[in-house]
Order: structure tokens, then sequence, then C-alpha cells
DNA sequence: GGGAAAAAGTGGTTTTTAGTGGTTTTTAAT
DNA sequence: ATTAAAAACCACTAAAAACCACTTTTTCCC
């Protein structure tokens, strides 16, 4: 099971293609064989999620059956799989970001690409130092949380 | 297990490799045999976090775990695990500090590494010291260090 | 207390590997 | 069938990592 760490500073060049880190790279030709979902983030940053694709497959199934009677529940469902495209890696280790997925986070040439265990995230890096910089906030932790030791 | 204790005035050269005293680096060899993880501190203090590996592998999974529909998780997640970077000491004993993770810390060339305990703090020296001076403060603690007896 | 030897810290050089950009070929659409 | 766009291919540049040599500090012995 892959186990994504770190974030690092890439570049999209003029047709939309970025360079996945080596050291990613790496982790993901043993993951999926180069196999991945990428989609939009659901909650309130606009980023893109990255998932070898036998990570999304265990994903996929329970968006779907979530009831979707409920609004936030149908606003996950339209933008998780509303967005998804299944892509592969090219011969130099690049993927292609499809236009809408650019447009949606914001993508311009300068990115991060952010570690988060069995995923990983795609920033614009302008939006990605923002987010960094916005206050802690007071926003309660959940119990789990509240009990760790770092 | 390993107990790091002291603060140590450390220098970082021009490509942001830094020399673990021998004292430190004696004990990172025994506990993990110089692997280490290094990441950002996720509190209003911006300087690093040194686990030996082992260590940080007790605290990886717990941290995964948390509910990422909570914001306060997130924001601990996308710190802790989006920044961290496994690394092993040079030939010469140092490691080199990811640009990433040297701009967070805002690390320039006189640093300061402080034994907690299980891990180690890298500081800013400037940042350090500046910390030291702030007023203490009148925080509400947790009862279980209303209860010490210094 | 002084000197020598060893260990620790520092800086530079070389080699390898990763990232970038351009070109050609194929495919699809009109 | 022609054109345009996308995908695969190939070559070059730049950055990172490993290696190596020198300087400084500390410790131990004379």
């Amino acid at each position: 099971m892959s186990n994504f760490l770190g974030s690092h500073a890439i570049n999209m060049d003029a047709k939309g293609r970025l360079a996945i880190p080596s050291k990613v790279r790496e982790e993901l030709a043993q993951a999926c064989g180069g196999r991945i979902v990428m989609t939009a983030n659901a909650d309130e940053e606009r980023c893109l999620l990255v998932y070898p694709e036998p990570e999304w497959e265990i994903l996929r199934p329970q968006i779907e059956a979530l009831p979707n009677m409920n609004k936030a529940a149908r606003r996950l469902q339209r933008l998780i799989l509303g967005n998804a495209a299944i892509m592969e890696l090219d011969g130099a280790g690049r993927i292609l970001v499809p236009p809408t997925l650019r447009s949606y986070a914001h993508l311009e040439k300068k990115l991060m690409l952010i570690g988060q265990g069995k995923k990983l995230e795609l920033w614009s890096e302008e939006r990605w130092f923002a987010w960094l910089d916005e206050s802690a906030g007071d926003e309660d932790m959940p119990p789990e949380m509240e009990a760790l030791s770092l």
C-alpha cells in the first residue's frame, strides 16, 4: 500500500503537462503501474486529488452509494465522481492535466504536489502558500486529535 | 528508546546541509541507524520536527487515521504528512534540509537544535531566541500539567 | 601546559540523474 | 482527404547527490 509523504514544487509546461517527481513516480509505479485517477477536492480548498487506481476503486463505490437525498452528499458525488479522470504517465513520467481540472484548481505554471498518505494533493503554489498562512483557526478538533502527543 | 535532551547551535551551509552534532548523531545511529523523518511543526511556532524513523512510524498511522471531514484534522494532516521527508545522514553525518521545509521554518545560516525527548526541534536561531523572550502568557493548561510539581 | 593525533565540521568538485522543451507521428474530426 | 489536435518520442540542460579534500577544534599523552 502506497504512502505518499512530503511536498514537491513542480512546474506545468505550456501544454499542461507536469513532471511527477522521481520519488513519487517510483511509488506510483509500484502502487498502480502508473495508472492514476485525478479528481476535484470536495471541501472548501480548491485543489486536486490524485489516487493510485486501486485506492480509487475502494473509494468510488462508497461515494456512489451515498444516500443522495442529502444535499451535501449530492455535492460530494458531483464533484468527486463528476471530475474523475483516469490517466497514465507518459514515457517521460509526466501527466497531462485535463483543462476542466486545471481551471477548477486554478492551476497555472507553479504547482505544489503534497503527499497525504494514500493520496496526493495538487495545488496551485500561490493557493497552497496562502492556505498555509491562514490563521490556524479555532475549529474544534475531533477527540482522537486532542489526544495526540506529537 | 531515544531520549534527546539539551540544545545545540549549528550552522547550515549554502547548499542547505547541516552537520548533526556528534552527540546527537550517536543517539540517532543507535535509535534508527541514521534514518530520520523531518517535518513541519503544526502549531503556531514555525519550527521543524525531527523523529527517528521508528518513532515516526508510531505517529504516522494516528495522523492518517484522523477523520478528515474535520477542518482542524485536515490542517494537521497537510502540515505533518505533507511536509514529512524521510532522510539519511550523508557520509559526513550531515542532512540536507528540503527547500520547502527550509522556507517553512525560515531557516537561514544559524540554527538551534533542541532536544525534546522522543523528538528534536529545529529552529532558526533568531526565532528561537525571539520565542524565548515572549511573555509566558496566561493560557489555561491541561489538568495533567496543573498537577505537576517541578 | 604544550604538542600531537584524532575526530568533527566545512567547503568544493565531479558524476549521475531528473526535468524541460521541441519534433514527429498518429489519430480523430470535419 | 485534409487539417488540427493530441500523444508518443527524442535530445538537451540543469540540478541534485555522492565523493573527496582541507581546516578547525578537542582530547589525550608527554
